[in-house]
DNA sequence: CTGAATCCACCAAGATACTG
DNA sequence: CAGTATCTTGGTGGATTCAG
């Protein structure tokens, strides 16, 4: 049961100051560069460490230890490590990084369904400034 | 009418590259120390300037009008100017603005569940630490 | 009142080299 | 294989001043 409904009544959440704050300090920790990459690398099952780094393009192997590390440090990812030679340690998400999950497919849905209104939006940004730019001479 | 359903197939959204890429696009533009705090300062109706760099404490003037001026263009929030003197700026989000809150209400949602969760999970890496400084000793 | 323009400090993040 | 250590830099955001 890979399914989830959630209910949210949109005038008791982000119409309030603190509740802002909160969404806030979620985005401070998760909005960086890669962490999302990295929550859906290993959003399959476990993954160890240079099977994600070859997932996520680009990440260099400080970024994604520090990024696992604050992960862990949240409790959104468990570390395992066996103690053999060569070492191996593998991560997983726990309950709570699961669980992030279904906010950010909520975000997903979003981006996809208005990404073609914002392109748009762009579009017609751009083509104002340039009449003004126009009047301005 | 302000209550929204979503109902997410998980396995359809998250789990794959090309969409972790998305959030993170949308992340890189909404994920910044401001944003979603003017965001919510907008969602109650139209406000004027001022009113919103008093709501959002400790904004400055320059990263309000940035913030701003990317919100517009992205089509998220719209401007409208009155031409008096003094002038007189109303700002308000878009009908794609209004959309944005609801995956917001969502990531609200998991903060404000598991907030306590995370703290614990921090209080507990911090103790985990302490240990290991202990036996580096 | 609503901005724009400029300067500056700080830190996140990249590159590189090294280690258990 | 799975990291750490050090150095460097680009860009974000803050403070201040000017302007329509």
């Amino acid at each position: 049961m890979s399914e989830t409904n959630i209910s949210v009544r949109v005038s008791e959440t982000a119409h309030n100051y603190q509740g802002c704050l909160l969404i806030a300090q979620v985005l401070a920790r998760i909005g960086d560069k890669w962490t999302v990459l990295v929550v859906g690398a290993l959003s399959r099952g476990p993954v160890r460490y240079n099977q994600i780094q070859r997932t996520v393009e680009g990440i260099s192997q400080r970024m994604l230890t520090l990024t696992l590390k604050r992960l862990e440090q949240d409790g959104i990812v468990k570390r395992t490590m066996f103690p053999t030679i060569p070492p191996r340690v593998e991560y997983e998400l726990t309950d709570l990084g699961h669980e992030l999950v279904v906010p950010l497919g909520a975000l997903h849905a979003w981006a996809l369904k208005y990404q073609p209104a914002i392109v748009d939006a762009r579009a017609r940004y751009a083509e104002k400034e340039r009449e003004n730019a126009k009047l301005a001479e």
